[in-house]
DNA sequence: TCTCAGGGGCGAT
DNA sequence: ATCGCCCCTGAG
């Protein structure tokens, strides 16, 4: 495998949790991960200070890796300028080493639109088993494995076929935002919402996990609760107030600054 | 067995 | 701007 420099790396998180529904834990003592794309499946393993790593069906994508890990962030810089805040600095502290990666369009959207009201062991399996049905066969170590379905795939498939994998009524949201997406290109905040499916907060979601935008906020209950919590704002607020607030107070990475909160809080 | 909320958004008013 | 509804799952 491909040996990458990478320190202060939370994988259990940045992978796990709140913004990838991409990667399966294969084995827990070796941090060793497996990701499963649209159009590839990455392989990682963690020691120390360094990411092994492998990319399939083209091995060797390095390109590829270093954007989606976004190895070139400043990430002490960051630290930094959201560290000034008290609450951010607490969760830095106590969960720490948390990114943001940088994920394809399409994966993210479609990913996303699953995600709505929606409980996140629910929105995994319901990920894993689309891709049984609908994705790709990739063999990895002589295992066989399914990527997430390609976006042309959703785009022709039968709302029937999507519902087996217990999306619900989302299924006609996926189908048809995946015609959306293979018909225009969607790269602003304000047309991902043309996006069947897609409201303010999904929106914010591909905004910042695939657009790489870093001073943006899904406003969902997690975030809503602990601005009224610890920064005592009024529970009344519109979206947009909300959103605006944020904005403002994280010295322009908003996305990176909610991100630690929404981890360091979810688990408090 | 039943109820209800869970990382929202749509369509009708 | 607000409200009922959407499909499914797990917790109580």
């Amino acid at each position: 495998m491909n040996k990458q420099y990478l320190p202060k790396f939370n994988h259990r998180i940045n992978l796990l949790g709140g913004q990838s529904f991409s990667w399966v834990l294969i084995n827990p003592k070796e941090n060793h991960y497996l990701g499963f794309l649209q159009d590839r499946a990455i392989e990682v393993k963690f020691n120390k200070d360094y990411m092994y790593w492998q990319s399939y069906p083209q091995k060797d994508d390095f390109d590829f890796i270093k954007e989606y890990f976004r190895l070139e962030e400043d990430y002490e810089r960051i630290l930094e300028l959201v560290g000034q805040d008290k609450f951010v600095k607490k969760a830095i502290e106590e969960v720490p080493n948390v990114r943001l990666l940088k994920q394809p369009m399409d994966l993210v959207t479609l990913n996303f639109i699953i995600s709505s009201v929606n409980s996140i062991p629910s929105i995994r399996k319901s990920i894993r088993a689309l891709s049984r049905y609908l994705g790709e066969k990739v063999k990895i170590r002589g295992e066989k494995y399914y990527l997430f379905p390609r976006t042309e795939v959703l785009a022709d498939a039968d709302i029937s076929d999507i519902m087996k994998s217990k999306v619900g009524f989302r299924a006609k949201y996926l189908k048809k935002s995946a015609k959306q997406l293979l018909e225009s290109n969607f790269t602003e905040r304000d047309e991902l919402k043309q996006l069947c499916g897609v409201g303010d907060k999904i929106a914010d979601c591909i905004s910042i996990f695939a657009l790489g935008d870093d001073n943006a906020t899904p406003v969902d209950r997690w975030v809503k609760r602990f601005l009224v919590d610890l920064y005592d704002l009024s529970e009344d607020l519109t979206y947009n107030e909300f959103a605006v607030w944020v904005s403002e107070n994280f010295n322009g990475y908003a996305s990176w600054a909610t991100q630690f909160l929404f981890e360091w809080y979810r688990v408090r």
